[in-house]
This record gives structure tokens, C-alpha cells and sequence, in this order.
RNA sequence: GCGGGCGUGGCGGAAUUGGCAGACGCAUAAGAUUUAGGAUCUUACGCCGCAAGGUGUGCAGGUUCAAGUCCUGUCGCCCGCACCA
């Protein structure tokens, strides 16, 4: 057979599509299977190669798993709400929604030419209203059920851009759009209290199969940890000083503390302070740092201590000073330190820049070189004297802050509350009406969607406020509890939002009752397999699976946890072995392949060209290997030689069935690929093949070469699909052929091979392995001191 | 600093989990075929060596009949978080 593959490409591809083979059956009798990747941003760029070799993995599974007879849902949509979109509108003057509605086509585009099953009648766009509508509804939900709040924070500020940007936007302390300096301004701040969540969050991932790394990069960035609260009473003032610590065994070392620049008490007793001044300029100097600054440049350690409040160790009952520094943050603990220089490197630092006291606690290091964080005896600690184990100090030392009711044990999270809000137009608007009577009201149920206003300028306004501020008709509005005049919430939501759950609308996209019918989510749920880039395994995988656990709370969705399953695929480098990217020149547009090579040997190529969860450089002319063996594989049409088995290939069908179908289960595609051509290879030296196996042959590979693969399907004259036809099966007992190759060692060092009957026993080994040539000589005139064999791998014989 | 991972030919990468290291593919070389080829076919291809043979999975040790795989030490690289109290 001749291998057109635009024509065939293009043919099989309309064929899938009018018979919706792909088509996902509600509520089906069929085992279900819900395969879920990441959906795409559609910029204006386009799909790049990184979007099929993330896609083409779960598209094999799907594949097969109908093949296998489950009722597939592989679906697709467009996370489309965004500042790319918004900064080219601004640019060009090109409505967002317009761009979008470009971006998204070419996008479908793309991906319908390489020929993917998606269920295209299950699509969702973000920025949908539609679609938007139930986004808005999940924060009316989440409002009502208090995790919505509102506070002031300091923000990342462009002065030249006018606008809020978030850290990533941010980094380095400039400006990702124009490049100037980035200032921090105050801000009212939408937040999502994601830590009530906290706890869930982390130890249902004992309920889920994520990949290793991803479930400890989850566990790294909630970051629970655990120790004690305690309260330091304060000299001079009327009040006492909260800290948090991991290590209260310590707390006889305690020699200072310290308080973030923006913790209360500065306000709280300003009078009390004697240096006023000086604290308010070190302060000062503090706000006007970056998040950057503040902690990716951990240089020497400043601050200033405080006249006129001091403190008491509430165990030692000494006094000690209080300082204010920008190591501690407001935004962990309590904003406040009890320091411990002997036994913390950070406190050791600014104790030997500021000349206080360092009282060792724990034997076993040199306090007169560096902080010592090791374990050790307790000395100088009361009633810790004398104890060596770390959690039997610490456990004592609860129970007496327990008891004499200066403290208690606690627990903390690195996670903090999710900044909910940007100041830009391209979003969710956030359905609160701010009503001078009644304060923040919701926007009623019943009148979503709150839609976005139609604007002609999308520029953000000058004090960093959203473009929305600026629509008088859609600012000015009734309060819906009081009905007298108020104005609406401007700000929009973050990116993050729409793809906090479109997983579930897949199951119903047309719904307008309800973000999806309950049977439907019932039948569906969870997603068995959601693979992705590792970029998302924080902050989009965490959202997401805290929404999904509050609407399981509201009784929304029937599973605590939105995934079952998660994997990750790795990177596609340029063939210079730089990260891809417009600036270095070295992306690779999938169109162009798709042109010049064919889907099929792009699906394969993607899929062979390494190990799947790592990056791996592009190759043309790697990729031109596998084009090769479609070629060849193509051509296997002439060498079909009747029907049924053919005895010398029957072990090697067998083998590769098996090896294929189970390296795709654990995403090893290019092994499967490479048994494929492997079987290729077995049946070209043999010269012919039968009909039946050549059936066999392209059902293995119809995963990744689906367009071929039907062609063949079609030319052998078989009726239908082979996108439905039945997966192979194979036989453990014809997986082995009846001789075997034995490797024969002398002292461990390979000396021949030699065929054997396969499963021969102990005895018949040893004396075919003897009377081998090579293997005779190697022992002639020693003495055989022992014999090892390994069933039917390997013969080992050690001689003197 | 904390956490995760990796180190195998000229290149991408295999190795049934302790059993013939380098599957499969690329590149390269020689030959065949072709008007031509960035096409196709055959053969070779870790390193040293004409060969017999020796040697070889970052480096140094160890366990074992047997180590890429296990243990100890060491060097190097990548990713995530990061003054987290």
C-alpha cells in the first residue's frame, strides 16, 4: 500500500468525525473511563509541539480504553480568560472576545489535524457566559459559606504599566511587560480562606495515585508544621507578645525576639516606643522592598530593637530586648519570633550583629563558631536538664506551657490565603454589589451571569483600579437588599478561576440548571487519569482540588477529591537543547510536521522520542526514523500471506502484545513504540505475515498512528472502526518460545551462549553449558567449586 | 538552606528490578540500486587491539557466584520551595 498520509490523514479524520466515534455516552452501562488533560490557553501564537506530546499521552490510554470497551470521556476546552489576550486587545485594539473566538479556532484547527479523540460536542471556553455563570456561582457559594474575605495587602505595582501585577509577573522585581522597577503599593485584596482547607488538602493525598514527586511538591508547598504558640509577657506595656515555634524544648535559650515591620504592637503602643522615629523609618524602608528584595536576597540581616517595651522568658523569667527586622514576615506564625541564637542559624546571625546574649540549651556543637541545630543533651533548661531525645523536651514543654496557661501546642501552614482579585478587564467580574448601607451584598443567584460589559478601552486606570471602574452603567447599580443605589465590584477574578473546575462541566456542558446534572457527576467522577505539566501541580492542582472538596461539602459532587490519578509529562526542548521559546527561534510549529511528515509520524515521534515525564530535544531527523517506520509499516499490506498464525512470529505476537499494552498503562510509550518496530523488524527477516496478524499488528498501534492504522484496517476489508475494534489479547504461555539462550559465565565473566530447551532442568543445564566449546576450555584443568543457575538467563560456574 | 530527581556510546534513550549492558531509533562508514536523492536495501558501529583477548554505566571503596541496579563515601547537573520561626 502507498503511504499518502495527507490523504488518509484528512479521510479518516472526517470519517471519526461524522460517525462521532468519539462521542462520551452519559450514564452508559459500559465501565467508564475519564481521561482529563490540561486545556489550552489559546494564545495567538498558536499550539506548539509541547501541546501534542502533553495531549498524545493520554490520548493513547483513551484509545485503548476504548478499544477495551470502556465508555471514554476525553474532552477539551479553552482556558481563555487572560492577560495576554487583554494586553493585545490594548495594543491593537482588537476586542478580547474577538481574539479569542481567532485563537480558539485556530486552535481547534491544530488539534483536529492531528487527528485526537476528543469528544468535540463537550468543549468549554472559560469566557463563555455560559460557562462563567456557574464560575460566579461557586464564589457566591464560597462567599456564603464565609471562605470569601476581604483585606488590605501590599501588591506588586508597575508605575509605568499602571497596573497590579501578580509575582510571577513580577519576577525579579520588574515589570514582565515593560521592564521598570515594580513598586509595592497597598491594595483591598479579595481573598479565598484555602486554609481552612489546609488539612484536608494535605492528608487526603493518601486517597489519590499522584506520581511521587507531584504529591510531595503538594505536601512541600502546604508545608504544615508542627509546635507550639506561646505568649511572651511584655515590660513597660500592658500586654504580651505571641509567638509561634516549631522548637519550644528551646525556650530556655530565648535571649531576644523579634517582630515583623508590620506587626500591631508598633501602632498599638506607639507612645511607649522611645525610638519612634527610627523604628518608623527602619519600617519604612522595609514597605518599599519588593517581595523580592525581602526574600530572595538573603543578604546580612538588619534591624533595629526596640526602647522602651521589652519582654520576659515566661520560663527563665529573664528580661529580654525586642527587635524589629524583616526576617520575619506578618505573613507566617504570628508575625512575631522568640529567637534562639545558639540553636537557629537566622537568630545566630543577627545576634552577632547586634551583640546579644547566645545561651547554648542543647550540647553537641560550638557556639562560639555557629548555631548548633542538632539533637544533644538539654543543659541550662530547668526542668528539661538532662534529656537527650528532641520530641520527649518538646512534649514536656507543651504540657508545662499547658499547665501554667502560657501556651499550647499548634500547628502551621506555608499556605497562605488565596489572592482572588486583578484589576483588569479580560476576567470573571466578581458578583458583590459594595452598598453604603448593607457592605458587600451578593449579586442574587438568579440574576447571573454577571457578564462583562462591552468596552472599547481596556486600559487599566491610574491608580492600578480595573477598566471596569470606568463603566458608569455597569458601576452604578441597586442594592439587592436594600434596592438603594451601590456600586458593583470591578475587579475581576484570577486566571485560575475558570480552571478550577471545568473538569466538571465536561460531564454537562449545556446545562443552565445547575454546573452539571448530579446523576451525570455521579457516573463520571472522579477523573481516572489527569496528566499534565508539572508547572500546575501547585497552585492550579491545590485550587482546584479545594474547590472540589467545598462543593463536595455543599453536596455538588458526589468525591472528595476531583482526581484519581495524576502524572506529568516532560518538557520538548529546541534541537539546540534550550527550553523553546519565540526569542531564541527554536519553537517548532506541530502544523508544519503535520504538512511535511504526516499526524501519525508526529503522534509517534513526540511519544518514542524519550522517556514521557522527561524533556527531551527535538530531532528532525530522529522524527524522520519514525516516519520511516510508517513507511514500512505501510508496506506490510504486500507481504499478507493467508490467514491465522504463522508459527515462527507466533512468540514474538504474543511478546509485543503484551509488552505494548502494558507499557502504555504505565505511560512507557517508547518502549511500546520501540516493541512495535522490534516486531516490525521479526516479520520483515521472516518475509511475510498473515491477515490476522496483520491486524494485530496495527490494532497495537492504532493508539499512536490511529490514521494509518484504519487505513490498513479498511484495505484488509474489515468493516467499521478499528478506533472501536477490540483490543488483542495474548497468551502468557505462548509468550515463550521453546528455546532459550543461556548465558554461561566462568567466575562471572560471559564465556558463551548456548541455546537450550526453555525450562530445562538443573542438570541438562550445566552439561550443555560444559560441553560448550569456549566454556569447556575456560574450565579445562580446574576445579568447579560451584554451580549456579538461574532459569532459563543464566549458568555460572566458579572455578579454582 | 529544605524537598524531589538525575549521571549509561557521537546523540535520544533501553535493561524483565541483582542475571548476556547499550534494546529501539538517530547520526556515521562501506557496499548495492537509482537519471538523481536529504529515497530505498545490505553490512558495520562502546572503548583499546590486526587478532586472541582485555576493558567499560560520573569518581573511590564495599557486599555478592554475579552490581548500571544494593551499601558507604565523593564529585557534578537539573527541577520545585525558600529568612516558614
Amino acid at each position: 500500500m502507498k503511504y499518502d498520509f495527507a490523504a488518509i490523514e484528512q479521510k479518516w479524520q472526517k470519517k471519526w468525525e461524522e460517525a462521532k466515534v468519539f462521542h462520551a455516552e452519559d450514564l452508559s452501562d459500559k465501565k467508564k473511563f475519564y481521561g482529563l488533560v490540561e486545556f489550552p490557553y489559546p494564545s495567538g501564537a498558536g499550539m506548539h509541539v509541547g501541546h501534542i506530546k502533553a495531549y498524545a499521552g493520554l490520548e493513547v490510554v483513551s484509545r485503548k480504553r476504548r478499544m477495551e470497551g470502556y465508555n471514554v470521556l476525553f474532552p477539551i476546552g479553552f482556558d481563555a480568560f487572560g492577560l495576554p489576550t487583554e494586553n493585545y486587545a490594548i495594543k491593537t485594539g482588537i476586542h478580547p472576545r474577538k481574539v479569542t473566538d481567532q485563537n480558539i479556532k485556530h486552535f481547534r484547527e491544530q488539534l483536529s489535524r492531528v487527528g485526537f479523540s476528543f469528544d468535540w460536542d463537550r468543549v468549554v471556553d472559560t469566557t463563555d457566559e455560559k460557562y462563567y455563570k456557574w464560575t460566579q456561582w461557586i464564589f457566591l457559594k464560597l462567599f456564603e459559606k464565609g471562605l470569601v474575605f476581604r483585606d488590605t495587602a501590599m501588591v506588586n505595582y508597575c508605575p509605568s504599566c499602571k497596573v497590579v501585577l501578580s509575582n510571577e509577573d513580577s519576577q525579579g522585581g520588574k515589570c514582565d511587560i515593560c521592564k521598570s522597577d515594580i513598586i509595592q503599593k497597598s491594595k483591598d485584596v479579595w481573598y479565598l480562606r484555602i486554609t481552612a482547607y489546609a488539612e484536608r488538602l494535605l492528608s487526603d493525598l493518601d486517597t489519590v495515585d499522584y506520581l511521587p514527586n507531584i504529591k510531595q511538591q503538594q505536601v512541600n508547598w502546604i508545608g504544615r508544621s508542627t509546635g507550639a504558640f506561646v505568649n511572651f509577657p511584655l515590660c513597660g506595656v500592658p500586654d504580651q507578645l505571641r509567638i509561634y515555634t516549631t522548637r519550644p524544648d528551646t525556650l530556655f535559650g530565648v535571649t531576644f525576639m523579634v517582630i515583623a515591620p508590620e506587626h500591631p504592637l508598633l501602632q498599638k503602643y506607639r507612645s511607649a516606643i522611645k525610638n519612634q522615629a527610627e523604628i518608623d523609618a527602619y519600617a519604612a524602608e522595609c514597605a518599599k522592598k519588593t517581595e523580592f528584595e525581602r526574600t530572595q536576597l538573603v543578604k546580612e540581616k538588619t534591624g533595629v530593637r526596640i526602647e522602651g517595651i521589652t519582654a520576659k522568658n515566661p520560663v527563665s523569667g529573664k528580661e529580654i530586648p525586642i527587635y524589629i527586622a524583616d526576617y520575619v514576615m506578618m505573613g507566617y506564625g504570628t508575625g512575631a519570633i522568640m529567637a534562639v541564637p545558639a540553636h537557629d542559624e537566622r537568630d545566630y546571625a543577627f545576634a552577632r550583629k547586634f551583640g546579644i546574649d547566645i545561651v547554648e540549651v542543647i550540647r553537641g556543637g560550638d557556639i562560639s563558631k555557629e548555631a548548633y541545630t542538632g539533637d544533644g543533651e538539654m543543659v541550662a533548661s530547668g526542668f528539661l536538664n538532662g534529656l537527650t531525645n528532641k520530641k520527649e523536651s518538646i512534649a514536656r514543654m507543651i504540657a508545662y506551657l499547658t499547665e501554667k496557661g502560657i501556651g499550647e501546642e499548634g500547628v502551621q501552614y506555608k499556605m497562605k490565603d488565596w489572592a482572588f482579585n486583578r484589576q483588569r478587564y479580560w476576567g470573571e467580574p466578581i458578583p458583590i454589589v459594595h452598598c453604603p448601607h448593607c457592605g458587600m451584598v451578593p449579586v442574587p443567584y438568579e440574576e447571573l451571569p454577571l457578564t462583562l460589559p462591552q468596552v472599547e478601552n481596556f486600559v487599566p486606570g491610574e491608580g492600578g483600579e480595573s477598566p471596569l471602574a470606568k463603566i458608569a452603567s455597569f458601576v452604578n447599580c441597586k442594592c439587592p437588599r436594600c434596592g438603594g443605589d451601590a456600586k458593583r465590584e470591578t475587579d475581576t477574578m484570577p486566571q485560575w478561576a475558570g480552571s478550577s473546575w471545568y473538569f466538571l462541566r465536561y460531564i454537562d456542558p449545556l446545562n443552565d440548571d445547575a454546573l452539571a446534572d448530579p446523576a451525570k457527576l455521579a457516573y463520571w467522577l472522579p477523573v481516572d487519569w489527569y496528566n499534565g505539566g508539572m508547572e500546575h501541580v501547585t497552585r492550579h492542582m491545590i485550587y482546584s482540588r479545594f474547590w472540589h472538596k467545598f462543593l463536595y461539602d455543599i453536596g455538588v459532587v458526589p468525591t472528595a477529591e476531583p482526581y484519581a490519578k495524576r502524572t506529568a509529562q516532560g518538557l520538548i526542548l529546541g534541537s539546540d537543547g534550550q527550553k523553546m521559546s519565540k526569542s531564541l527561534g527554536n519553537v517548532v510549529d506541530p502544523l508544519n510536521v503535520v504538512d511535511v511528515y504526516g499526524a501519525d509520524t508526529l503522534r509517534v515521534y513526540v511519544l518514542f522520542m524519550g522517556d514521557y515525564g522527561s524533556a527531551a530535544p527535538w530531532s528532525e531527523s530522529s522524527m524522520r526514523g519514525c516516519r520511516r517506520f510508517l513507511d514500512r509499516v505501510a508496506a506490510l499490506t504486500e507481504k499478507v500471506r493467508g490467514e491465522g498464525v504463522t508459527p515462527a512470529l507466533e512468540a514474538s505476537f504474543h511478546k509485543t502484545v503484551k509488552k505494548v499494552s502494558s507499557d502504555i498503562e504505565e505511560m512507557k510509550f517508547n518502549t511500546a513504540i520501540a516493541a512495535l518496530m522490534t516486531l516490525l523488524n521479526e516479520i520483515e527477516a521472516h518475509g511475510s505475515l498473515t491477515k490476522d496478524e496483520l491486524l494485530t499488528f496495527i490494532s497495537l498501534l492504532d493508539p499512536f498512528a490511529p490514521h494509518l492504522a484504519e487505513e490498513i484496517h479498511e484495505e484488509l476489508g474489515c468493516e467499521g472502526f478499528l478506533a472501536t475494534a477490540p483490543w488483542p489479547t495474548f497468551d502468557e504461555a505462548k509468550t515463550r518460545s521453546d528455546t532459550v539462550e543461556v548465558a554461561v559465565q566462568v567466575n562471572g565473566k560471559l564465556r558463551g551462549v548456548v541455546p537450550m530447551p526453555a525450562d530445562c532442568g538443573e542438570a541438562e543445564a550445566l552439561s550443555l553449558a560444559k560441553s560448550d566449546e569456549k566454556v569447556a576450555a575456560a574450565i579445562a584443568g580446574k576445579t568447579v567449586v560451584k554451580e549456579i543457575v538461574v532459569k532459563n538467563k543464566i549458568v555460572n560456574l566458579v572455578v579454582r
